[in-house]
DNA sequence: GATGAATGAGCATTCATTCAT
DNA sequence: CATGAATGAATGCTCATTCAT
């Protein structure tokens, strides 16, 4: 599907990105890291922008997809909130160096070439989560929530754990992490 | 108080770094919006590094201060937690530019000339953070946590939150959203 | 023989280090003489010392070259010490800008990218120059020498006036200097 | 006669230009050495351009005077000869710093703050050497030699040699040199 | 005389991007 | 598709110099 000088460009992009900042890694890194030409970088992704863009929004479908998959596919609300926090923890896990180049958002959202594909895909994404959060609300398995306070709630604790993991600033892994993690934010939502 | 140069221009360094990020951010743009002359920067901090440091140093230095005032004079676990979530989302409120700016930590941490800074202020901070969380786990009032998850689950959500409104991407105000989030972050943790 | 544009930044930079010396010269001037653009002087060079450096190190090796092709190949000692004040003379009249660049040894010779390369054509010249120098002492045709004092002994006239010539303070020309100069040095070492 | 500061501040800026060259060194590192202020620096030399040409001026007038004294009190031509090799290396001897501040000649006398004073100070110097050089000569003690050879024949070897001592590559000190140094110079200019 | 904050022209250097081969 | 030399606007930073206190 893809060529192979296409994706390994992409990968070392990533791992540029993920370790210094998009605004810090110069296509000049990213050519040495990929072994392909400068030319070649351009000629597939048109510049920085694209490849940043083509990481953010792949990254980005990837985590949705699987987000949903495994929410709609729980059988009831505390399976479906620990299998969320399950979810977001190993993802982290198999795609760290995207994680940490999902989670500078800031920096990347900025760019033209992200923001319609983002908004797109958001589309498709939060109205299916607030539509399962609601179900289990009004079936008295959760407490009533804010639709802002949704986010922050389920997934602030594990995104900030592991945005220190990331960091490499935990001493207990992702692993370890999740039964706490899954207990602190059932016991936060949870009805009653 | 000091020198009206001096905190001119750091004032108008945070509005840029809040703005636009740390690299995003140009001399010329400090120049223009502080008013001083490049030397004048030059001469005070001794360039951009010099800037950023200073001002993530003393807004942790604040935030960490206001942190451990709350929390240390508070009667009990319950009014100890909901006062933690009140005071975050409430500095953030006064401090909406120091706060983007200190959320973007990555950028900042990675500069030499913080690092020995912050750890020493990490130093006096998180031993204090974690005695007052264990006074009251060992009290029976809040359930047992692991060291690396304290932050994430008491903090998570109204840093998430507040990553939102900074965005400007909530309906509900900073104020509104305290008595939820402070529910939350205290079913979270409490104890039974 | 090699990359055009490669050898017209060169010898632009050459002239105006040499006009003006290492530390006074920009990079700007070296690009209008040049005619190539900044970028292309980085990408060859690395930027001021690279060429530096680069003029530096290849002067210096043809200057060595020259020395020893032309002590080695003489008859004599006497032959060989008047071959050296030529060999040296005719070198600054044909390399007027070189000579003068690198005259200014200090400023150059402090620069990181050139010690190491110095050093080792230094290995490969001194050694046979003082093997010959040697050879004449055991024959009885030269005077004995402390190490140090070969090179001020037979090069510091010719380097001084040298020195004067380019500075276009001597009203003699270089030619007719030679002579004069070679009796000097051959007294001056000359056995018995 | 000299205050205090005035002096303080020349030492320092003399040993700023031997050790990293006129154009290298900076103002603030002057001010740094010495202990003045910028301003104190200012008010007594003018810049970095009026130190340069005391220190320089100075020295010449220094070195010259003492080069007079010499060889005009000197008995003979061969004990001229030999006061003045050794002279030479022991000026250097006893004023490191300004030697090789004075022998990187070229990036000083562009400045015109010292050519007229220059130009003033030579004109009092080489016609009594010349007169010196010429007396012998003329009683058939020294070797007849173009007037442009004088300098080069007579002081290149000393100068070559203080060069390479000031930049620490000899093994032998400048007094061990005095003998070998005065026979070469010597030889190279007696008659017969 | 002494001080040091303030100034801003000038400089080296970076880096995304283009394009001829 | 691949290459890398060439481009030059943009940027961080230096540093001699001024001047009010």
């Amino acid at each position: 599907m893809a060529g192979g000088r296409h994706d390994t460009i992409l990968q070392a992009a990533l791992e540029c990105f993920s370790a210094r900042g998009f605004a810090a890694t110069t296509i000049e890194e990213i050519r040495e890291r990929s072994g392909a030409s400068i030319g070649s970088i351009y000629h597939h992704f048109g510049g920085k922008e694209g490849l940043a863009a083509e990481l953010y929004v792949e990254g980005l479908r990837g985590y949705q997809e699987g987000f949903l998959r495994v929410i709609e596919s729980s059988e009831g609300a505390e399976a479906g909130i620990r299998a969320l926090v399950r979810h977001h923890l190993r993802w982290v896990e198999r795609n760290p160096e995207l994680a940490q180049f999902l989670m500078n958002r800031r920096e990347t959202e900025l760019l033209a070439a992200t923001r319609a594909r983002v908004r797109e895909l958001n589309r498709g994404f939060f109205p299916r989560v607030t539509a399962w959060v609601e179900r289990w609300v009004d079936a008295g398995a959760l407490r009533p929530l804010s639709a802002d306070l949704r986010e922050p709630v389920l997934l602030g604790p594990c995104q900030e754990f592991s945005r220190l993991w990331l960091a490499g600033r935990t001493r207990i892994s992702l692993r370890r992490a999740e039964r706490e993690l899954a207990d602190a934010t059932w016991n936060a939502v949870r009805a009653g």
